[in-house]
DNA sequence: CCGGGAACTGGAAGCGGTTCCAGTCCCGTT
DNA sequence: AACGGGACTGGAACCGCTTCCAGTTCCCGG
């Protein structure tokens, strides 16, 4: 905290004091807006220097109307599901690129009411420039919110029913293809998949994925075992499917952690992977890689959503209208399949 | 973005003149402040529905000088500290307590000049009512920065080579020298340490606790092995140690994802864990319950430990002065140890 | 019926910037 | 020497809310 001066941060009219020079003009030369004589903008900026000067944020907002802040919101019925790590990629990728627009970053768990009550006050109150809209479920009262925001909103993924105007998503749908494919190359025949959630648009296009590749392949898919994308669940859909259809030889699992849940139920099941069961995730979090055995999965790139969403919000905020975006995702094989 | 209404949001002077009283009353009956009669008090509350007013939460920092966020700095050379599960954990904690309080979460990854650049800006020109910091390393340019900083700022985590006056800390030196102490318990005897980057204060602190363990039970340490923290960096340190030491029995890695990594490289050198060698990790992330074998680990309170630092920034917000927290571990024995 | 204090009220002054706009200045032209 | 125009300048009006303070109003005991 403060130790000696009690004094306040200097202000824009002490600067422009000192400076010899109106208020104004000390403010052209400080964001280097036109008309200001070279002699003054250098004065101005002696004094800025010498006193320390930073701007006000908070007075520059007022006036500018822009918050210089862009909001990722995550949507979710318990905070835990930010612990999932596919997060802090995207947040590392959007952090980046809003960096690069000066746009600071707030993060918005939006888990309780409370949670959500905050998000409409910022959408509503003009509290961020710009907002993120992550995990979005069925009938997820954030999509009604956003819906009516009159702020530029941009969704991670898209939301269940509804096409939004600005979205950065993964190809979902292709991947969990490929996944399946793949698994059938490999003369898999009786695979079956751990759907996510299908209240998340992510979870039924994974799962549509996989049922067009069995249908594809002139086989039928079997019935999805639903989890939450948790390890936990995961493990639980693996026994539940292991008790329903003992024999499959194949997994597709619609993320890492529930392959990884997965493959802890076939371990201690006795069932060894690859060899009788192979599975696929996606995502290709770290887990993935250091699993045992390592895991062939989905790669999305994650951190390109979250640095492709800040751009995209950027661009919006900037006026610009850009065009939705779908990023390619990538199989990459390891040892579990 | 707006739809039809190309109408701006509703001012409070629009309220007031609605609800035929004077701007004034009409803040007050807003914050539900004293002196105002039942009568307006209902009258601004009835426009407020009918409007849907919110405050535009920038012109009340700018009056109030509360901005009305609070920000958590992680630093780092790399914005990919941040992927660690560690942080989003924090973030789960922190998040919920400034929720109670009624503040925004402003996320801050310095990991560049620019991004340092920006935290300074943000403590300098009172960008948020007060800063927590995290993951500082040896001479960081924040410690700096924070000394000067006119602003509350909680330390998570102590820098190295000083004592904040506000933090809040696991106690990584006790938890340490439990994990080893209970290494040697098991009649281990040739027990090296993974240790973490020597330059942070959680790495030192955690190898004071290894080597205390070892010189209470009249064992000579050995040279810790320096790791990043990182999976790659506990596999590879893994694989040093036991070029040098090939007859160790048992490691304590300082966190879990070194020793996820040790495991690893374990495993393809083909000693059995925890037969040959035991591990012991640090943290206790969902990784370490689905590491093979399960991972005994030291718990760490991690989501308290965001969860405190934000009540503690809170406090001081406040203007209280509440006394630095350090949260006590826990040995988690599963079966790599 | 009056005095006095408590409860209310609203005008006005900020908070610290940005920006519009009416002038000034300074030059090169005519 | 008067003139037109572009570059500068600074006064003043916001941005939208909080809060101080000087009044008013109201109510109650005397």
């Amino acid at each position: 905290m403060a130790e000696g001066a009690p004094r306040r941060q200097p202000t824009l009219d002490e600067v422009a004091e000192r400076a010899g020079v109106s208020r104004s003009v000390a403010s052209r030369a400080l964001n280097n807006a036109p008309h200001v004589s070279r002699a003054k903008r250098e004065a101005v900026q002696r004094v800025v220097r010498q006193l320390g000067y930073v701007p006000n944020p908070t007075a520059r907002a007022l006036a500018t109307r822009q918050t210089g802040a862009a909001a990722l919101v995550v949507s979710g019925e318990d905070p835990s599901i930010f612990a999932d790590p596919f997060f802090a990629q995207v947040i590392v990728g959007a952090s980046a690129a809003l960096e690069e627009a000066d746009l600071h970053l707030m993060l918005c768990l939006a888990a309780s009411d409370r949670g959500r009550e905050r998000v409409a006050e910022l959408l509503r109150g003009k509290g961020a420039d710009g907002v993120m809209l992550m995990a979005l479920r069925e009938n997820d009262p954030l999509a009604a919110l956003a819906e009516q925001a009159e702020m530029p909103v941009v969704f991670g993924g898209r939301p269940v029913g509804s096409t939004p105007r600005w979205y950065v998503d993964a190809d979902n749908a292709g991947g969990a293809r490929e996944a399946t494919e793949y698994l059938l190359s490999r003369g898999r025949r009786r695979v079956a998949t751990l759907c996510g959630r299908l209240d998340t648009e992510a979870g039924r296009a994974r799962y549509r994925g996989y049922r067009d590749a069995m249908l594809g392949a002139g086989i039928d898919p079997l019935p999805p075992v639903e989890a939450d994308f948790t390890e936990a669940g995961g493990a639980a859909a693996m026994a539940a499917l292991l008790a329903g259809h003992g024999d499959v030889d194949g997994v597709f699992a619609a993320n890492d952690n529930m392959a990884v849940g997965a493959l802890r139920t076939l371990r201690e099941a006795g069932r060894p992977v690859p060899a009788e069961v192979a599975v696929v995730g996606f995502d290709d979090l770290a887990v993935a890689r250091v699993a045992d055995p390592p895991l062939t999965t989905v790669r999305q790139p994650i951190t390109a959503l979250g640095r492709e969403m800040a751009r995209m919000l950027v661009a919006l905020v900037g006026g610009q209208d850009p065009t939705p975006l779908i990023l390619p995702t990538r199989l990459v094989v390891r040892a579990s399949a």
